[in-house]
DNA sequence: GGTAGACCTGGACGC
DNA sequence: GCGTCCAGGTCTACC
């Protein structure tokens, strides 16, 4: 018999809203259902895996987050569930009022926390995969990586112990194959550790620092990854932001041009700039494919 | 500090 | 069906 949780989300919490906010909730494992507006996923607890749905009772603002397990969870276990499902749904997200104040555009709708992973480790890999690559490549990754070594992710011990050969046959990871591995191994080590990156003490520069000096992780995946531990203050451009600019800011020159006038335009969000940027490319997105919360997962 | 080319995969296109 | 080209960010070598 499974366990049963319920989670008592901030006021202004919309399940809907605050998990298709951001283009992770689309890749393995997790699973939303567009349908009944649940999100399925599986997680790695300390006596195991669990496979976990999250719905939100009445789908109402600030309504109660109903968690069903797939097995009995130990109180630890619970403790644990919870403290994961928080990060990811950014359940204590304490900067909303700030970033209504540096852009009041999003207050009405209140839109405002990105969905993330569970952990930091997932964070870098999937971001890691989201570079150099197409969309539909980074969900093909990140489902043989959840297929071929863990269902509810890979662990950084799991995942430091496989042979790069492995990883770009089986997962298709490409060249990314030795960097994810060094990654893990950094993360298993505790060479990396996410309590480091957590600590609000640290400047953005130190994060950053540190960040880029990671294998596969550029400035854009710095920038990216900033995002993911609430720290918004850098622009991550990508070809799709430098798209945004040209086409829906009318900006005009060459890529480095369009770069600089990005960087200036978005000036004055201040340190909120990164989530000033998203949700306007994000409303662009749903214009163009209908509301995030009907987008499908395709997976083979 | 700036730039060029390699890295890998999948999709589009022409033949 | 096959070959070619292109998109996508990081890394390294070179100037």
């Amino acid at each position: 018999m499974g366990s049963r949780l319920s989670i008592t989300p901030p006021g202004d919490y919309l399940l809907t809203r605050d998990v298709c906010s951001y283009g992770y909730f689309l890749l393995a494992p997790n699973r939303w259902d567009g349908v009944s507006r649940r999100l399925g996923r599986s997680l790695n607890l300390e006596d195991g895996i669990a496979s976990l749905t999250i719905a939100q009772a009445g789908g109402k603002r600030g309504g109660k987050l109903d968690v069903r397990a797939d097995r009995a969870l130990s109180r630890g276990e619970r403790e644990e569930a919870k403290r994961k499902i928080a990060r990811m749904l950014r359940l204590d997200e304490e900067s909303l009022a700030a970033f209504h104040r540096a852009d009041p555009r999003w207050r009405r709708s209140g839109k405002g926390r990105l969905f993330r992973s569970p952990t930091l480790f997932e964070d870098v890999v999937k971001t890691v995969t989201s570079c150099n690559v197409t969309w539909p490549g980074t969900m093909k990754m990140n489902q043989r990586l959840c297929e071929v070594i863990n269902p509810a992710f890979p662990t950084a011990g799991q995942l430091g112990r496989r042979r790069a050969a492995t990883l770009r046959s089986r997962c298709g990871v490409g060249y990314r194959d030795q960097r994810l591995i060094e990654l893990a191994k950094l993360f298993r080590s505790g060479e990396v550790e996410e309590a480091w990156f957590e600590d609000e003490a640290r400047s953005d520069e130190e994060v950053e620092k540190k960040l880029r000096g990671l294998p596969g992780v550029g400035p854009y995946a710095a920038a990216n990854i900033m995002m993911l531990l609430g720290r918004y203050g850098h622009l991550a451009i990508d070809t799709e932001t430098i798209r945004h600019g040209r086409e829906e800011l009318g900006m005009a020159g060459t890529e480095a041009q369009v770069r600089k006038q990005l960087m200036a335009h978005y000036e004055q969000f201040g340190d909120q700039r990164f989530r000033s940027y998203w949700f306007e490319s994000w409303l662009v997105s749903e214009r163009r494919n209908g509301p995030a919360h009907t987008w499908t997962i395709e997976r083979d």
